[in-house]
DNA sequence: TTGAAAGCGCTAACAT
DNA sequence: ATGTTAGCGCTTTCAA
């Protein structure tokens, strides 16, 4: 390995000269002594080590990034666009881990990346607690985490960027009931994240300002055991060939999200059901897959990459200032595409006892 | 920061005493000294700083994984695997970085990995050259090259996991020809990778093999330009819209992989055609997604988590003896996975000057 | 059984 | 304009 001392050596001047240069203060010497510099390290290839860099200056160009699972193509595309910014813009690379949802590998994550000296992190964590994040600053991170609102009440000192679930639930339901939709559900997993009562709330939100809360339920599909990339789509599939089955069943579907929309879609077909004569549903996100599906899921689109820049903007903010690491940004720039998953709801086969008012336009 | 200082001093011993316990040498002391020093770790929450012990022992516990693209689900998969791996054999952690197919981006990747101490380093990459890895080796990185096999003649000292693409390909034709195919295509993007002319070969040998050589044709969908997330799956569709109008097309396709079957699918759709009854589409890799999808997609499934594990596995050889690092390994468990996407060719609308020998069984 | 001390590669005072 | 040097946190001889 080439060292600062070789460097020196090679071009004949002190150690200081050379790490002069390094950190950008060439001004300081003779033009023809930053040129030999120069040369010595072009030609011993030298990169100075990160790691005495770090242990002299605490700081290393790292940022963790921890989410649930990168099989995840959701949190593929966080992932990428973080890492293409945070590189781009800060010179940083990416440390990241997966935590299966599991309380005891995150924080084994937040342990290594102390250990690494890593002092910025984004969090996507869906554990319903985040006190172990407030520990980690006040051993003196940068985090950031994603999909929820601070704590109401409880100040905090990480940072929040999270979309607005209540609308972007809102406005998938909002476009079910526009389609003259009466019987509305929304299609969940188990337990519950703020991200996800949010989702909800905006569901019913909207039913109820049309009339239709009686009729909107939650659909609850059960655990997301073991490893989280396909699993939320089986999931979905499992709710949506129950739902096949189900002669009262909902006809405007909103998913928690587009893999368990296009999962939900794929047990509605396998039990016999049209997507979207028999059923309609909607995803949120904006995955690239939802275009690929058939039919073309209609989804709320959010705006990840805005996200994802934020995020890195505010965990990177030199001053660690409560104030401005503290902040929180809920993106609201969600907006419908509208594809083929979504149609008006059948006829009722026959009368039924739930028909709300309002009988669907023609 | 707690140092190892700080831990000598709250247990009042040398700093080396507490080396000693750090480093599993608890028995080179009395008992009650070995407690007190683990009782002031525990109390301190003390973590010993990798950097500090990388600038001492040359070693840091991470592993370097360089992909095209996060986003892309069959690498966001590969890359959970190998972390998991990784983490779980060798405590190692995950430092990953996106190219984005460009060959800049891939060196400044290799040079932010030299310059953190990282040894070893595993590569997908789609760069027709693989030199630049040569020449990691040579700086002392231990390098896995994915998909792709060591240059015939040019001794490398590189390592090489792959799977069978040529088999994998063979495998998906001779579904086609085993349904009665007998105009097939292989649908591929611009460029040519090892990995893709395997795969074109094992198309072609199977249908030589069936005498449907001359009908059987390599469609090029273009180049994989920006960001290669979903991209591949546009130019899948892409292909599929302009294969929907062309009155000679193959009925039996073939699809480089999966997100590219999925695009196919959704451009044929688009276009009007119907799969499996006007077109048949298999595709490579078996991502969770080709489940999803309407017709659920015939693939051939590769073993991704073998091969991730043994990517880590043969990178992490302490030896760094060229025979063992430089082996390569060739997974051929591939196998078909039936589902949808597949069924008999459609009867000829009109005699056509094309069509071979041997006229489908009904 | 325990401790003292050198040194890994670098940065940044502080000389000169 | 350039050089000397202390020291970041740790591991590891070598001594005691």
């Amino acid at each position: 390995m080439t060292t600062i001392q070789d460097v020196a050596r090679h071009a004949a001047v002190s150690v200081s000269t050379v790490s002069n240069v390094l950190n950008g203060r060439g001004d300081r010497m003779r033009p023809a002594t930053l040129a030999r510099v120069e040369a010595a390290i072009a030609t011993l290839q030298f990169r100075p080590s990160k790691s005495a860099q770090q242990l002299k200056t605490g700081q290393t160009p790292l940022l963790g990034l921890l989410v649930p699972s990168m099989a995840n193509p959701m949190y593929g595309y966080i992932a990428r666009e973080v890492e293409t910014f945070a590189q781009e813009r800060f010179g940083y690379r990416l440390l990241i881990g997966s935590t299966y949802r599991d309380a005891a590998k995150e924080a084994a994550f937040f342990e290594d990346l102390r250990a690494h000296g890593v002092r910025h992190v984004i969090v996507i964590s869906s554990l319903a607690e985040e006190r172990h994040l407030d520990s980690a600053v006040a051993r003196g991170m940068n985090v950031m985490s994603y999909d929820r609102r601070a704590a109401p009440g409880r100040p905090s000192a990480v940072g929040h960027v999270t979309p607005d679930n209540f609308e972007a639930a809102r406005l998938a339901t909002g476009h079910l009931i526009a389609k003259g939709h009466t019987r509305l559900a929304f299609a969940t997993v188990a337990g519950m994240t703020m991200s996800r009562s949010d989702k909800i709330e905006g569901f019913f939100a909207a039913a109820d300002a049309a009339g239709l809360r009686a009729s909107a339920k939650v659909l609850d599909g059960g655990p997301l055991n073991e490893y989280g990339d396909s699993v939320i789509a089986e999931v979905g599939r499992a709710t949506g060939l129950q739902l096949a089955n189900d002669s009262r069943r909902a006809t405007g579907i909103v998913a928690l999200n587009d893999l368990m929309a296009l999962g939900l879609m794929a047990g509605l077909r396998e039990g016999g059901r049209h997507v979207p004569q028999d059923v309609s549903v909607v995803g949120i996100d904006g995955l690239f897959l939802a275009a690929l599906s058939d039919p073309m899921l209609t989804t709320v689109q959010l705006p990840i990459r805005d996200m994802a820049r934020a995020m890195v903007e505010q965990v990177m903010q030199a001053g660690a200032g409560a104030e401005a690491l503290a902040r929180e940004r809920v993106f609201s720039e969600v907006r419908l595409i509208e594809r083929e998953s979504v149609g008006p709801p059948p006829r009722p086969a026959r009368s039924s006892p739930m028909t709300k008012a309002r009988t669907a336009k023609k």
